[in-house]
DNA sequence: TACTAATTGAAATTAATTCTCATTTAGGAA
DNA sequence: TTCCTAAATGAGAATTAATTTCAATTAGTA
């Protein structure tokens, strides 16, 4: 992959964002590189999610987001605001073997998505 | 809600097709029903899930779904044909209070998905 | 039978994302 | 250094799924 300043500041985006959607890199970008284009920075993003580099979270009903954090884990959303938080879930672990001896699918992944209020939304109301 | 013959026809619809989106709902209405619109559909899809009656899937990346069967479980879904299967997972419950204690969130619900190959795809190769 | 709010059809609109295509550029080869 | 080519980019059109708008129709009740 070439190494473009493009490529570089989405990559510095994604730092400095939690969670983002295509979006919110978009407009943390331009606001240093205001010629940049927003399918220049789909294309980053996806690109660098089928590299591994990120994790591209596909939400119900709403934009994806984009995380940066790799290690095996699940989401909590916020039905209010729509912020995304990481949260671990060991009780699915080995959850796959069983699934696929039930059901004949060879699994190839999992998402778990939490929906409800955050602390900050129920305070709020 | 007022009982009309579109209203009944996407019912029975429903009740020929397997977890259908709303596009494979209106084509089968459509075949009886010629005049109705695909508008109409979405609508009675959309105010019948409200309603509790059916169960509205969203599907990442692809058109939602709608499932009659209503008790709680989870999905499979089939990375090359799309299809959707039900599929039960008693180790999630009790979770909901776990991370609400860990996060502070108030879970309204929660969405499992698997995704891979069903049975018939493996064997296609 | 008449009335009114709910429902409908058709088309326009929205939102998120991808695609097209002409132009530019990074990085290796000469 | 300069040249070359494949990769990347920008701008805008296209796509897909779903929703909205609005005038016309209709179900169910008075």
């Amino acid at each position: 992959m070439k190494n473009t300043v493009q490529k570089t500041a989405v990559m510095n985006a994604l730092m400095s964002l939690d969670h983002p959607t295509a979006d919110e890199v978009y407009d943390c970008v331009h606001n240093e590189f205001p010629s940049i284009s927003k399918a220049t920075v789909y294309r980053i993003l996806n690109r660098i999610s089928e590299e591994g580099e990120i994790l591209h979270l596909r939400i119900p009903g709403s934009a994806d987001r984009f995380d940066t954090t790799l290690c095996i884990h699940h989401h909590l959303q916020c039905n209010r605001c729509g912020k995304v938080c990481d949260v671990s879930v060991p009780e699915l672990e080995g959850i796959e073997k069983r699934i696929k001896e039930e059901n004949g699918f060879s699994i190839a992944g999992y998402r778990l998505v939490f929906s409800g209020l955050c602390s900050d939304c129920i305070l709020k109301k």
